[in-house]
DNA sequence: ACAACGTACAACCACATGGTTGTACGTTAG
DNA sequence: CTAACGTACAACCATGTGGTTGTACGTTGT
């Protein structure tokens, strides 16, 4: 369990994401299993650009291959959408550990105020 | 609500995301404001290199700055966060609904079975 | 007043990315 | 057997990206 490792998987889940081409077809392998060429008809793009999508969708462990005869099946990996989803809710976690810092900060104010009287 | 302008978002998102000192950035302002120069320098990196990591993060809608004299604070947008989350709830959706019609295969299946020995 | 600070932005560079076409190879259908 | 299909991958190209340095301008402190 690496530091870097996990930076790295995240700039992978990410960049996979950042694509709308890629954001569809991770779509329709959520919602079932396509071969290639049948994903890559439903594109305005050759059929080696959406091979191309899947692979990076594939290398992000977003979505999964499996050979049937000349087919290659692609399915998506909703574990993985999954954790991206966690990532960013431990991005809201830092967020509310900014709320309770400030409720602190108020809490010892108040207090300072209140010792104030008794100081010096 | 065009639905391409939604499409824009989810690029400007995710790419903003896919990059690990954005990230960083990120995590930082969403536990609470700091101003520039002061996320510059934790990076081995130009200010003007971690400022442009801030507009990118700034144009996504990530993060939100104001001015204070001279200095410009940055401050992470939880709702934004939660925004990006949402859509990755919504590709979950979809694999659900990938199991629920399986389950709706099966049950047909089931029923032809039975109704079989009534046909021919 | 003026030097230092914080910010913004333009210009530039090396490299990554998203697209193309072409080639090769195993698999299926006739 | 042979032709068509589905896949994989290399080579190439235009554009985008992440970094740099330099310049300009308002703000702050002495």
């Amino acid at each position: 369990m690496n530091e870097t490792e996990d930076e790295d998987r995240a700039d992978a889940w990410f960049h996979a994401l950042a694509d709308r081409t890629r954001r569809d077809i991770l779509r329709r392998v959520l919602a079932g299993e396509h071969s290639v060429s049948t994903l890559a008809q439903s594109y305005d793009m050759s059929f080696a650009a959406v091979q191309k999508h899947v692979a990076v969708l594939e290398r992000a462990g977003l979505l999964t291959k499996r050979r049937q005869g000349r087919e290659a099946l692609a399915s998506g990996d909703v574990a993985a959408v999954r954790s991206v989803g966690a990532m960013l809710t431990d991005l809201e976690a830092l967020w509310r550990g900014r709320i309770s810092r400030m409720d602190e900060l108020f809490a010892e104010e108040a207090t300072a105020t209140h010792t104030d009287n008794q100081k010096d």
